[in-house]
DNA sequence: ACAATAGTTAAGTAATTACTTCAGTGTTTG
DNA sequence: CAAACACTGAAGTAATTACTTAACTATTGT
């Protein structure tokens, strides 16, 4: 599931905006309402409400409305779908270089 | 450097898209032709181009032409910024979460 | 009860995106 | 030299994005 090409679209989407990462960012540190989240950013907080929605969409933050305020967490697990994408990318490209130095070496010591 | 903002929008759009994710993977396995990244995809070469630019705009890949072909390769060090970013926020809350465990460690053995 | 707070929803708009087709530019190959 | 090849660039289009304002719904404090 945290391979699904479409899961993996809407979470880097998702990272792809300035404002959803500062949002991100806070929530790393601990639980925010949707007023705490829009303070620091220049934008109304309909405009707010919304990439809360695109974050919530990609599966990176959950949230629970209790009264009137709404509490907002990251997901923890999304996060790593994004980052294993990459280490799988890294290890694919690292494993090839390998290779490449092992040949490398390998015609070096045949030149002699 | 890495933590340009605007250098991680780039990063994470140009991966926020399925045919730019394949022409990535494809480059982590080694060097390719533009032909070559188009070969898999459903739509038209100037299309892949057009990734492609989006693609070295981002600092994910580079390429230089020899001849009449263009080769690709990925860029190491910049997936390492999107990976960064994410490895920073996955520390801030595991760190978070550690402390929020020693506090209900401790309030448990206040109980006693 | 009334006002202030916290958020939600809809509608509109300007900019950007992900393509397409078509008309090129150089580069090899027969 | 002519045809095939590997792109390249421009222009057009439909869909999506990132906002805005404004009107509205609950909840809470006085």
């Amino acid at each position: 599931m945290l391979h699904d090409p479409a899961q993996l679209d809407l979470m880097f989407q998702a990272l792809a905006d300035p404002a959803r990462r500062s949002m991100v960012e806070r929530l790393s540190r601990g639980p925010a309402s949707v007023s705490q989240l829009a303070e620091p950013l220049a934008m109304s907080l309909s405009a707010v409400v919304q990439h809360l929605n695109v974050l919530e969409a990609s599966g990176l933050v959950r949230s629970e409305k209790l009264g009137r305020v709404r509490t907002c967490q990251i997901a923890p697990q999304a996060l790593r779908g994004a980052e294993h994408w990459i280490n799988e990318r890294r290890l694919t490209w690292e494993r090839r270089l390998d290779r490449l130095g092992d040949f490398l070496a390998e015609t070096k010591d045949s030149e002699n």
